[in-house]
DNA sequence: GTCTCCGCTGAATCAAACA
DNA sequence: GTGTTTGATTCAGCGGAGA
């Protein structure tokens, strides 16, 4: 287990080469979603987007377990035969959505009550690991109209990685950035999809019954992918997922059955513009930033060997040695992580934050010590 | 499906007549919850809730940025050997939940991510229906110290009917008028159970960790029951549904394996007050204002990334990256407070009304923007 | 008595690089 | 793989201490 954040530049440009040249990049392939994901390589997409359908009428694609065709709009069967194949079903397109997945990739699959406990079972039963349920709350739901139930005013995405102790990327400040500076939570208020972004068809309808905001693929491929990743969405629809990729800079994939939703998506996307890269930048991890010792900082002169450091409330003091040891009260000696532990009896300590040292204007930090050189050697 | 609202007067003393005399009523009975099921009689009771083990499967300890560790759920009651397990012992429960419920009764079961889609999956399986998914939007929930997930800010609950025809209580316009006449929603916002509400026990030491707030309890209460219902909890704990339901003048049974819970929970009901009849059916409840994130407007599309801003007088510009972090003159970034801050040389900023967007008319401050927002969402 | 500051806590599947 | 070292990481609400 392990977040994978603002990963060197090596990393992310081996990405680009993994991808076989057969891959086909930016594309709508037609057909069925099963089908079309067993034709792609193993563990070859960076991230897979879902939205699957339902409404149980699923088509011709399905079968009973026993095998035999089931009509979808024979409601003769009874809810017991439809629960296990839309199971049957779910089992089936994630199991090659594992496949193609890359070891530290993500899964990302949205629903609502109706089907949304299958998706989440089948998730965990074939070995994926839950990193969040995140409810997407919708600021202009439909209201119910005969004051039967709640009104329905939330769908539930179900985010995964690989498997328990799988790394993936989750771009945590950037998330934290997006919203005023406060961790992202688990609940996301967005408006749903109307306006002009909604598609119609040539009569004005809407195209796509079940059409997503693009603020909500916006924020998830910010959240765990990373510019130039491939994502795939296996019910592509209007494409939703294309339009967002190609605006953020991830390629992607997308797999649908029907000619008129590929239509319309393929018109859509190609009337996305790319951001601009100075736009597109995440955060930069502080994670990334090369590893300065606290040594080198001495060596240099920075904190001079001899000097005095203290933590912010001058509770404890140390001496800073000439190769970089902290000499504390009754002999206690330690790097500037382990003494700042041992003082204070705790399991860990970050001795950058935890020690400070004298100025004109008050304590500050070594931390801030180290940062004046990170930059000094930037320029 | 049917909803029972404001029945005749007839029906709800029927309702009290019906339960047999020998039912142990405003009692905790002490054993497994599926044994102690198994000697109720059928149909007896008009609602169950049920906050079953959530199987969290938590690794090592967990600390603080400052060091302090969290304490954990380590109980032995939430540990189980496999998912399989799990879900064996959760269709064995609601086996018997269904069996006891009447045909017009409803059940309610909270979990998280953990669990809630087996629970889900399973209530399906036993041939409930689900009416809603409801998510209880923690008001403060504990952070993600260490910034590998989003922040897990909610739990879910799924509030089933015995059938898809069956008929069930919904006081439609209790919970309109509850939400300042507006249809109450999927998603309700409340704190979790902290401060005088707590249960302690003899060390000071919370009683349960994991008791829920009454007023979830009273939602779902004044929601699916009426008075002089009989509310079934399997799963009492501290008896939160029981100090609800004596609140709220229905009647309850309880079911606990553990007598450090019975103890306390018998105390806490017993110092609990029926509500005065003409009180019971309002709630005071504070609304919490919207907040809107800056990046809340870019990912909208309502302020585009790559945009620019300005100050009112055009002193200092910056662009607007889609992570909805402002980039200033001479590579300075941060937050729309943050680099007003900044540039000016202040202390503090607030970028809403500091920063500005042209317009056809003229210069126009972001602020304008978020209110414009606000008002579509209509919160 | 009032206001401010500080400490504590909550159903949590909570690190990564290096030797 | 395993163990060790480095160092990254928190929000809202309550209540007690102190001004």
């Amino acid at each position: 287990m392990g977040v994978l954040e603002k990963f060197p530049a090596a990393r992310r440009a081996k990405r680009a080469v993994e991808a076989p040249a057969r891959l086909p990049l930016n594309e709508i392939l037609r057909g069925d979603c099963i089908e079309t994901m067993r034709a792609l390589p193993d563990r070859c997409v960076d991230m897979i987007f879902a939205d699957p359908p339902y409404n149980l009428q699923l088509g011709g694609d399905l079968h009973r377990p026993d095998g035999s065709q089931v009509d979808a709009v024979d409601d003769d069967w009874d809810k017991f035969d439809s629960l296990a194949v839309y199971d049957r079903f779910t089992r089936e397109w994630l199991h090659e959505a594992r496949r193609i997945l890359k070891d530290d990739g993500t899964i990302w699959v949205i629903g609502s009550y109706h089907n949304i406990f299958r998706v989440g079972t089948a998730l965990q039963d074939e070995g994926f690991w839950i990193l969040n349920d995140i409810v997407w709350r919708k600021a202009n739901p439909m209201p119910n109209f005969k004051g039967t139930r709640f009104t329905n005013a939330h769908e539930t995405l179900i985010w995964c990685s690989k498997a328990e102790k799988a790394k993936y990327t989750f771009n945590y400040r950037t998330m934290k950035a997006l919203n005023d500076d406060i961790q992202m939570r688990s609940d996301w208020t967005l408006p749903i999809c109307s306006g002009g972004e909604r598609l119609k068809d040539d009569d004005g309808h809407k195209a796509h019954p079940t059409q997503k905001p693009e603020s909500l693929l916006y924020r998830v491929m910010l959240a765990c992918t990373e510019p130039g990743d491939l994502v795939l969405d296996p019910f592509f629809g209007t494409g939703t997922t294309g339009a967002v990729a190609r605006r953020l800079g991830r390629r992607w994939i997308g797999i649908e059955r029907e000619d008129k939703y590929i239509k319309v998506a393929t018109q859509r996307i190609q009337a996305t513009l790319p951001l601009d890269e100075s736009a597109m930048m995440s955060i930069p991890e502080k994670k990334a930033a090369p590893r300065v010792a606290f040594g080198l900082l001495v060596e240099s002169g920075l904190i001079p060997p001899g000097s005095t450091v203290t933590d912010s409330k001058r509770r404890w003091s140390a001496m800073v040695r000439a190769d970089g040891v902290l000499a504390g009260p009754n002999g206690a000696t330690g790097s500037i992580h382990g003494l700042g532990a041992q003082l204070q009896g705790a399991p860990s300590c970050n001795g950058w934050s935890f020690w400070h040292i004298e100025t004109p204007t008050g304590l500050e930090p070594i931390d801030a010590v180290r940062q004046r050189h990170l930059a000094q050697l930037g320029e």
